[in-house]
DNA sequence: CTTCCCTCCGTACCCAAGTACGGAGTCAAG
DNA sequence: CTTGACTCCGTACTTGGGTACGGAGGGAAG
């Protein structure tokens, strides 16, 4: 269709980059791309680099930063922050771990009340509900937890 | 105020059972509470059953349940159906520890990250920014996964 | 020149689990 | 009887990361 590098159009460059057209306007849209200058009547262009920005965005998604943040690490792009960006990825650490100790928490308390209901065949109540039913001492739930 | 158990109003029931006087609306139109007779002039009495059963679902989201498992779960609450319950309790867990795999791998790959930073001092391009530049096997992010 | 796909743009919608708001009604104390 | 706290109800808003829609215009192939 066109110069498959520093011609894009967008449905070209959507599918060079693996997502959809309407994600990169939304991108466009948060500052995580730029405006494109429109040469030719009205149609964005778009290249190489392009594509590498949005690789780099999902990369930086997969393991575990908000959309937010990899606006602050694409701030931080000509690597003379590594100091700044090595402050973003380790909250982002300490975050991580968090969340896999909830997990590990959970998984515990669950797993253990799955073996109870297996081996109490036969008994009038259910252990997984009646252990629910059992005061809990508040731990407030995050809502909307990321990844 | 009133009678501690038994005839409680919204407020005094919210604030036995630790959420807001809006949560539980919404549980009612979601159906997670019944919804009330109201004996006295259109206000709505409580008792210590539905504190109870409250406490059931923030016990049950605390270990990873949605609300509609919940909902599920409440269906089963005369212990009859022990085998359903726990299939839902297995299936949560396969959930889990698979999220658990998944943050082990990015806890990995961050804290790689994040070390090499700190060992690279003056080396021109920050490893992490460099790191996240390079081409990612495609892994589709979980949107809003939950807990 | 028509056909057909592609692009542009703004806007609305999706999910879960609530939170916030505003006007009206009610209840108990003073 | 008034005041003030509480309740009722429906509706809209929040967050994050997009997806969907619909009408208008572009551009290339036949």
């Amino acid at each position: 269709m066109q110069d498959p590098d520093g011609n894009l159009t967008i449905g070209s460059f959507a599918r060079l980059a693996g997502v959809n057209v309407e994600t990169l306007r939304y991108y466009q849209r948060r500052g995580l791309l730029p405006q494109p200058e429109r040469p030719y009547g009205g149609i964005r262009r778009y290249g190489a680099d392009d594509v590498a920005r949005v690789k780099f965005v999902k990369s930086a998604q997969n393991i575990g930063f908000t959309l937010d943040e990899v606006s602050s690490l694409l701030q931080l792009q000509d690597g003379t922050h590594c100091g700044e960006a090595r402050r973003i990825a380790e909250q982002k650490l300490t975050d991580i771990t968090q969340r896999m100790t909830d997990l590990a928490r959970i998984e515990q308390a669950l797993s253990s009340l799955v073996a109870q209901c297996r081996t109490t065949r036969g008994k009038v109540s259910c252990p997984l509900i009646a252990a629910l039913q059992a005061p809990v001492q508040a731990r407030t739930v995050r809502t909307r937890p990321r990844l």
